[in-house]
DNA sequence: GCGGTTAATGCAAGTATTTGCAAATGCTAA
DNA sequence: TTAGCATTTGCAAATACTTGCATTAACCGC
């Protein structure tokens, strides 16, 4: 049972499309944080008719249901990452753009707070946490 | 000794121009969590010669400085918090958009152990965790 | 007060993403 | 097969910022 994200869209009812097999696989081959322009430009190699808009529909969809995730790392740009390859976090340092890669247990407890105290199911599965590493605390 | 957000910018050598002095009116004047467009709306009301590209760096000078939090809370545009009416954080609902407020406290663990472990000075002090409440939990 | 220096501003163009709408196309049922 | 219909796509315009550059204006020292 691999994470087969086209299966899965096709399972609830979404038509499979070139447009959205060549997106999957342009998420699927990737190093994991792929950006849209990025997955843009793969698609458009294969096939130079797609437009970009395409891309941030088909990225929506899948963040819907829960395929892949979106995270703000501070570029400027948002990266998706394939949510069956597993959960991990960042810490972002503001400074000097150092980044540190946090196993997805570090919010394992606040999870489980946020449920227990407030009834909310929150959405921790990528997480870019913004600050200061230690060679820049002033 | 009052959160004089002016004051600070001058004590650090930043020159107090007319336009930040209204910038910074218009935040100590909002319900806390003003945006960008309504800074530029009001600050404009005065001084129609302002354009908002000024609004946006005197933001992130306010950022870097750290008097003023900015927070994306889900709506296609970020918003604004003066960081010495004290912190606080947001449960935001992804599916109906209901939004339970926190204490900043809920994350003084998360900060502590990522200080602790990683040496990380997490800026923690005005965040937005999206996921889904009890209402729209499936 | 009065220039000089340099930070801050206005303006216009650029980037990342979103949205409305009409045309195209996948899927269903006949 | 093929028509019917809803979903998806392309395109163009809109939105929320960001950036480069020339001009303006704080603020310092005289
Ligand atoms: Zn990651
Ligand atoms: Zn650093
Ligand atoms: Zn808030
Ligand atoms: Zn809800």
């Amino acid at each position: 049972m691999k994470q087969d994200i086209l299966g899965k869209l096709e399972e609830l009812g979404y038509r499979v499309t070139p447009q959205r097999a060549m997106i999957v696989a342009a998420i699927n081959h990737s190093d994991d944080h792929i950006s849209a322009e990025e997955i843009y430009a793969q698609v458009r190699a294969k096939y130079p008719h797609v437009n970009i808009s395409t891309v941030y529909r088909t990225l929506e969809t899948l963040k819907e249901i829960g395929l892949v995730t979106e995270t703000d790392m501070g570029e400027g740009r948002v990266r998706y990452h394939p949510a069956g390859k597993g959960h991990h976090h960042h810490l972002v340092c503001q400074e000097c753009g150092a980044t540190i890669d946090l196993d997805e247990t570090v919010l394992s407890n606040l999870k489980d707070a946020l449920r227990r105290e407030y009834g909310f199911l929150a959405d921790l599965r990528h997480l870019a946490i913004f600050g200061h590493c230690v060679k820049c605390k002033q």
